[in-house]
DNA sequence: CCTAACCCTAACGTTAACGTAAATCAATTT
DNA sequence: AAATTGATTTACGTTAACGTTAGGGTTAGG
């Protein structure tokens, strides 16, 4: 659907279906202040703004940040901060994340070797039962 | 401290501090059939494989594994895995595990990037108030 | 002998992120 | 008109991963 601007809109439903998540959870998100769409008498619409900030919310989901760490990217990102001092306390926040971030990265780089490592090996086996049965 | 082969143990204090942890989670580990140290009567003896363990244990927490999941990967590794089947189930596994690390390592590249235009916007602002201020 | 610093078990408490059920309302479809 | 479909609120239930007491045992030092 559209709305008065000619935007694409989109209901609680369509959402949840195309992010594979429940219509609970986006009502949860909004009930925790990471979601605010317009009200079409008690109906609740969405515009594409939503729907990238829901993408975000999944995406920070799945590196493991908690809704409130991802209420604060986003409040970190919104804020029109003026003040030297916000200013300075975002570029911490924004170092704090990148350092956890390079830390996952190693962490997968570690955990796909080792993954490597146990496919090499059922390879190798496979291979082995596999000289025996023929 | 050393066993009876010469190996280096660990109380569980000793490892709760080297990893920053408290020494419950250690226990619930084990109560979770992540862990399986030696005891002295009724005190917890670690080995290395014991320290090794736990640190994959965290490493797989850092990167948003499950316990029960954790537990998975550990029996995958550790099965001698003998029959076809298990092979393939284990391939299959490996595989899917894989599927998540890309997909986290593509989440994490656009966070970054979207991290280092919320940095640029801040330097210029500061840049700007400096300006001014001078 | 007393205290401090470790270790142990058992069991209840807590937080995050929803799931689920009940009761209701509005717009279509049959 | 009745039924289906999808929306709403409210509120209690659930799971994972520990935290937090409570109660008790053991060794080293003063």
């Amino acid at each position: 659907m559209t709305n008065q601007n000619n935007e694409i809109t989109y209901s609680i439903g369509e959402l949840a279906k195309e992010f594979d998540i429940t219509p609970r959870s986006i009502r949860f998100y909004e009930e925790q202040d990471l979601l605010s769409p317009e009200r079409t008498g008690q109906t609740r619409i969405y515009c594409n703004k939503d729907r990238v900030r829901l993408k975000l919310i999944l995406r920070g989901k799945r590196l493991g940040f908690s809704l409130a760490e991802i209420k604060n990217l986003f409040e970190l990102y919104d804020s029109n901060a003026n003040s030297m001092l916000q200013l300075q306390a975002m570029l911490q926040m924004t170092e704090q994340k990148r350092a956890i971030l390079r830390q996952q990265l190693d962490d997968i780089q570690m955990l796909m070797n080792e993954l490597d490592e146990v496919e090499k090996r059922c390879r190798d086996e496979l291979a082995d039962l596999q000289k025996r049965g023929s």
